[in-house]
DNA sequence: AATCGTTATGTCCAATGATATATAACGCTA
DNA sequence: TAGCGTTATATATCATTGGACATAACGATT
């Protein structure tokens, strides 16, 4: 059902380390923690199970000098999870390479889309059969 | 061994339609196969199956409105294949985007990089850059 | 005709990755 | 104290991907 890309254009993976990177789902996850403050709600909203979100959270955390996701269990809301400044900073400057991104490459991404074999503009007429086997 | 990723950096994972992208790895063997001569050649010097190289190649080809790749069977060499220009349009049009990409974001990449857990200087008191005089 | 290296495919299996499920611990509130 | 929702974790199952292997077809050279 994920059926894969969300957005067209320019998909950016900064790679930092040998197995160190954070790409658009990751990001994706920070901001969905940042906004509902859980990581299984978070997980949810993204459909996305529990235990990824929750092994992404992991991860990101390790790979920094310092947390990026404050978690705390128990409460009376059960707990939750927020992000902490540097994961604010990490996100907010992810989204900025990507608005960057997309923007000064915006002219090679139009060449590039009118070759795809979607859209034939120029004298062909072939009538192409798009089966997915 | 895969030994995870290659080069640093951000990586570029243009995506001109839903199931159609173009990332490094792509370009990776287009190159591979300009250099080569052949699928199978190219898969060999990137340590990728030729099925794999060839599944690639097939999935390439179909989506684009003309084959980036040519093949060609038999002969004294047994056969062979190359790029078309529309090919290597694409492969260095990729690259083009990526070297663009690099340079532009170098600034938040060095950013990034100084937050890793490996990376334990001092980074709040970095002066990322002198303010204007 | 025999040889050779390559393209072109299919089939099977291993490794990987994600999901589902099941607990345990936690700490606040009622 | 019992209950609640969440974090934290283990285990088992399912899906996808990639690799190994096996052939067939091909066409120039010998």
């Amino acid at each position: 059902m994920k059926a894969g890309n969300k957005t067209l254009g320019p998909r950016l993976r900064v790679v930092l380390d040998t197995n160190v990177a954070i790409g658009p789902g990751q990001v994706d996850l920070l901001e969905a923690i940042a906004e509902t403050g859980s990581i299984s709600k978070a997980g949810r909203s993204m459909n996305m199970s529990y235990r990824r979100a929750w092994l992404l959270v992991q991860r990101m955390n390790a790979h920094f000098h310092s947390p990026l996701v404050e978690t705390a269990k128990g409460g009376n809301s059960g707990g939750g999870a927020r992000l902490t400044a540097l994961g604010q900073d990490i996100a907010s400057c992810y989204r900025q390479m990507e608005a960057r991104a997309a923007e000064v490459l915006e002219p090679e991404m139009e060449r590039l889309r009118g070759l795809l074999a979607s859209n034939l503009d120029d004298g062909a007429d072939e009538e192409a059969d798009p089966a997915a086997p």
